[in-house]
DNA sequence: CCGTGGTACCTCGGTCCCGAGGTACCCTCA
DNA sequence: TGAGGGTACCTCGGGACCGAGGTACCACGG
């Protein structure tokens, strides 16, 4: 997930550390903040893997930056994420709104309505928090109003994506049926 | 949050590990499915701090079962993770969900009003995705149609979830004021 | 009567991430 | 001029969880 990011922001423009670390807590500071003892040995790792290259240059304001370079490995391998992402990436919201904000970077619009097909049989699919045996209750079944609050909360999510999905999709496909005529 | 979890089933009947399992998996199983190598550690955690009490039973199908129980310590526990709540309950959907599940164990209408009333400030604070310097960015300013859609169904949840908070909000208060009254 | 599949529990190595700590540099302001 | 604060990077111990493996028991079908 981290290290998804890390690629997804490089692959934009070159950035040291830090600025990484001020974008991923814009991305997903505010639901998880990331710890940046968890950012510098994850760049280490992936710079050790040779996906991200790193350059030493004398710190304008403070201490020495490294700047930071996302290597034709790292780009393939961020391709090949966003190509065939894991389940995870697909069912977790945190997962697949980072999926989502790197996505353009795939070119393909036939690849990219792909990914968004799998989100829209993973939500189509029907399931529940909260069952009675095998049947997935509804809002409308369960007293509680705290269960009830989660079953509102997620149906309104649920049918806005599914909106923004089936149009998003629509318009991909029909973005990559003209360019097939083209060819 | 599994301990959490379990804490939670446990406080509403005895359970056996393998029914807790099917349990967990409804509640978040479709979001990020539990594994069971991750679960009977962790009951055995659980056991061993004494928050949860085991006693072996014949099995009427298969093997024996550890028929598991909550102990005061455990229901006191429990409480306490619902009265003052991480912080990473309050932000992280998954997290927030899960406490919502068992939010009614709290007997007392104006705790449970004080832990939503947490959730409404973190939804109120402005907080986006994306940033141009330190503006948030809005959906309209997004030309990436995968990061408006994130946006998009953020700001739709958000607004379900805020109306859903505020009303409840007001029923719990209204109740813990006709509560005080008459003692 | 033996294999298969479902129930039930457990182990162990490994990954991801946290968080509390530390170093070093530079600028600002009293 | 020196203390404080922001920038930038790093280490290390530990916790949560995964996942691939294993054991054992029972029921059912061929």
């Amino acid at each position: 997930m981290l290290e998804f990011a890390i690629l997804g922001f490089l692959f934009d423009s070159r950035l040291h550390g830090w600025e990484l670390r001020t974008r991923i807590a814009a991305l997903t500071g505010h639901v998880r903040p990331i710890a940046d003892g968890t950012l510098y040995p994850t760049i280490k790792r992936l710079a050790d893997a040779d996906l991200v290259l790193k350059n030493i240059e004398a710190g304008s304001i403070a201490a020495p930056r490294h700047m930071l370079e996302i290597s034709p490995a790292g780009e393939a391998k961020l391709l090949h994420m966003l190509r065939e992402p894991a389940e995870v990436f697909i069912t977790d919201e945190n997962h697949w709104y980072c999926l989502l904000a790197f996505l353009r970077h795939l070119e393909d619009p036939a690849a990219q309505a792909a990914v968004l097909r799998r989100r829209l049989v993973f939500l189509e699919t029907p399931a529940s928090f909260f069952y009675d045996g095998d049947k997935p209750l509804r809002a409308e079944d369960v007293d509680d109003p705290f269960r009830r609050g989660v079953l509102q909360v997620a149906r309104a999510t649920s049918r806005a994506e599914l909106a923004w999905l089936k149009a998003t999709i629509a318009e991909l496909e029909a973005q990559a049926g003209r360019e097939t005529v083209r060819n």
